[in-house]
DNA sequence: GTACAAAGTTAAGCTTGCTTAACAATTAAG
DNA sequence: CTTAATTGTTAAGCAAGCTTAACTTTGTAC
């Protein structure tokens, strides 16, 4: 069993991981983590003494096969947890993050599978992010989208929110945004990257920073 | 704010000091958090510092007013998890224990409060034990009598029973005792201590280990 | 009331997970 | 291709919370 620490740095990475490369830099995982370099590369070389981890030294961190089971337990905890704090005891979008960052790290998984069950054995959190299932598979939606990569004059549904930036999660809330909201492309502002969209009947302007943490997918028409 | 390893020893002193002594041994909390004894001198001075705690040199350790506030409010986050981890996710009396004493470390006030509110305000826990309130005060039952300590011939409804001992649990529910379960007392055996009751009209003789674990109330007939 | 056992304390040392500071490798600019 | 900036690593050190071993106080049996 890894540690509490171990657990988040193995988060840290597979979410690092998964886009271009397939591995992290230590100022990234440090970033992330709010936590000095050094101590990355301290705990990379022990990530990589118990397999969990491929660690050259100036060449990164990457996750092994086991590595990654790992971190997907985790991150099924997490997700799991947010989704009962919002359905069950009711609490806000914009405040689960942070509590299920710590719960994840302390529930047996005999009740992440209660909790599971209870939930009706959901595939995606409040976010729109995927559950990994039990046996490690991860639940997708085809044909996601990047707000930002989309095509002017298209309809998009919004489907997924990159979580733990409560400052999005605010602003969408004073917008309007949320999850299944319908979204037209009106134009693609080259000088700034934003993006003009019409949302209920009203013409907004996304900045690339928030496009960029948005997800949508394609409404046939 | 404690950090988790003190919250752990002003819940174990809190629970030592109710008793006829109003101050907890060295070595009775050291066995009970399963630490050396002088683990806990040590903690003893850290917390004296910071004024949680009363702490003379072999004197024993002594909750102060704030101390106590602190016990109490674990305690109550506990007692809170226990209930809703059985009534609302199903748990077994045997497996919340456990679960409660990871969780009651790691949710904020407000998860608490959430819960709290989720179950109604609920003044007891599954085995009986009074869920301090916010504010600090602890809801009784009035006239509560150790098992060990009653009289032959009355008759009394279980009320009470002291969690943290899974194989006491166990043994309930082999016998089929649970709260609210009605008991006669036949017979006080002097030799060993043990009693001898009527419960569902059968005949059982529980031990000086188990009624000395149990609490009671007198029905009136 | 002494002597010894039990209980409590102190000291030294260990592990985990950090920090800062000094140093090394890599990358990017010209 | 060289150099400077960036990024990464190593080393030393610290705090928390333990441990074991040696020592001190307290309580008890006689």
């Amino acid at each position: 069993m890894p540690t509490i620490s171990k657990e988040n740095y193995l988060k840290a990475i597979f979410s690092y991981s998964t886009e271009l490369e397939n591995n992290a830099s230590t100022s990234r995982i440090a970033n992330h983590l709010s936590i000095s370099s050094s101590a990355i590369s301290d705990m990379a070389k022990k990530l990589s003494k118990e397999g969990l981890v491929k660690y050259k030294k100036y060449k990164g961190i990457m996750l092994t096969p086991n590595g990654e089971k790992a971190a997907l337990k985790i991150i099924r905890r997490h997700r799991l947890w947010e989704l009962f704090l919002i359905n069950v005891l009711g609490l806000d979008w914009s405040e689960v993050h942070d509590e299920a960052e710590k719960l994840e790290h302390y529930s047996s998984d005999f009740l992440i599978d209660k909790i599971d069950e209870f939930l009706g054995n959901p595939d995606f959190d409040p976010h729109g992010h995927p559950i990994p299932k039990k046996n490690g598979s991860i639940p997708e939606i085809p044909n996601v989208i990047l707000l930002s990569e989309v095509e002017t004059n298209n309809k998009y549904e919004l489907i997924r929110v990159n979580d733990r930036d409560s400052e999005l999660i605010n602003y969408l809330k004073k917008v309007g945004l949320k999850l299944s909201s319908k979204l037209e492309i009106v134009d693609k502002v080259n000088y700034d990257n934003s993006i003009s969209v019409m949302f209920k009947k009203k013409n907004i302007t996304l900045s690339k920073k928030v496009t960029d943490n948005l997800f949508v997918r394609l409404i046939e028409e």
